[in-house]
DNA sequence: TGTACATCAGTGAACGCGCGTTCACTGATGTAC
DNA sequence: TGTACATCAGTGAACGCGCGTTCACTGATGTAC
């Protein structure tokens, strides 16, 4: 078995990598230690060269899965370039609600890093700000309180139409959403 | 040691309660068997004589927690009827925010639920339609888009003011989206 | 009304299991000479 | 360039622990007579 000091860093990202689309999937609790090693093909022993406990892993695969989240949303964005109307028609679409595991990571975890330690509440709170300013950026506002009220409709609408049971009626939620924030604040941007 | 019919019925009101409270504030996997009977000041063994099993448990325990906070909120537009703007304004308070073991489930929830199973989704997606629908009800309008986009906007807010770090950031979400949904959709009701 | 008996809520020990973590070991890597 | 050696990524057995669940037991409840 080879284990140059290259492939220790990709073993290492890896690991992350796995971790994070693994808790955007199933949540913070779902990654075991011996269920993330032997997924990457590894024994769970080996675990500890990379990472000091599960929680420190777990803290940085929250953090991976954030970051994840913010760089695609801006990579659609610059991809088609539309501003806010692209941003909303990617964000609060069926296939963004049907992949979490390369989703944002903000609707995938709300309610959970909402009763997690500050820690990782100050982890999240720093990518929301991220999409607040972004989004306000987009409106070409002053005062982020249009974004305020823009992200938490769009965090809401797809956090809910994932535990809606009813496609259509799922669908719905996010057509029905995303239509009144491009009209609305389509408009006055 | 008393064990009379009603001391039962008594006993199982007493763990579903506390299991409701306890999934609110820390999740459905917070919940253990042997937690739950010790809170209550029973021994593990006899929770069998109540539940089938853990998950059966937290089936019963979630509906209860959803049910408990539609009841609430019930109760408090029935105290100030002002029709939706009471209801925004108990909704996106600090009060609220600051106590999730008694609040709505649904904002609790949210992403946990998302991934759960369909029986898990198929509960909570009862109680956000009652939601919208009670919301629509109270725009006094045919059709419940701004219902949809009114709950989402409620439900994320409330969501990310849980994991903002700083208070007075907290504060100003549930204030923004408070303001916004009041005065966007309180003069066309 | 009083007695005998079945029921069953609650007890507490025990189970198998998966978890996070530790550790002695291995062998390829990469450095010192 | 070639050889000797330290490093350390990954292995796999072992640990203590808490989990959900089972079970023989207990004694008060509540019913049958």
């Amino acid at each position: 078995m080879g284990h140059s000091q290259a492939q220790k860093a990709e073993t290492r990202e890896r690991l992350i990598g796995e971790a994070a689309a693994q808790i955007r999937k199933d949540g913070l609790e779902s990654v075991s230690v011996a269920g993330l090693m032997s997924s990457a093909g590894l024994t769970h022993g080996g675990f500890y060269r990379h990472f000091g406990s599960r929680s420190a892993l777990i803290a940085e695969a929250l953090r991976r899965a954030l970051s994840d989240g913010e760089a695609k949303a801006k990579a659609s964005v610059a991809a088609a370039p539309t501003g806010l109307r692209a941003s909303v028609r990617s964000y609060l679409s069926r296939t963004h609600r049907d992949s979490p595991q390369t989703g944002c990571a903000i609707a995938a975890l709300v309610s959970d890093v909402g009763r997690a330690d500050p820690a990782a509440r100050a982890v999240m709170t720093e990518r929301i700000e991220a999409f607040i300013g972004g989004t306000a950026r987009q409106l070409g506002r002053e005062d982020d309180r249009a974004a305020i009220v823009a992200v938490s409709a769009m965090v809401g609408a797809l956090a809910l139409s994932r535990v809606l049971t009813d496609p259509k009626r799922s669908d719905q939620v996010l057509r029905t959403v995303r239509d009144y924030l491009i009209e609305t604040l389509g408009e006055e941007a």
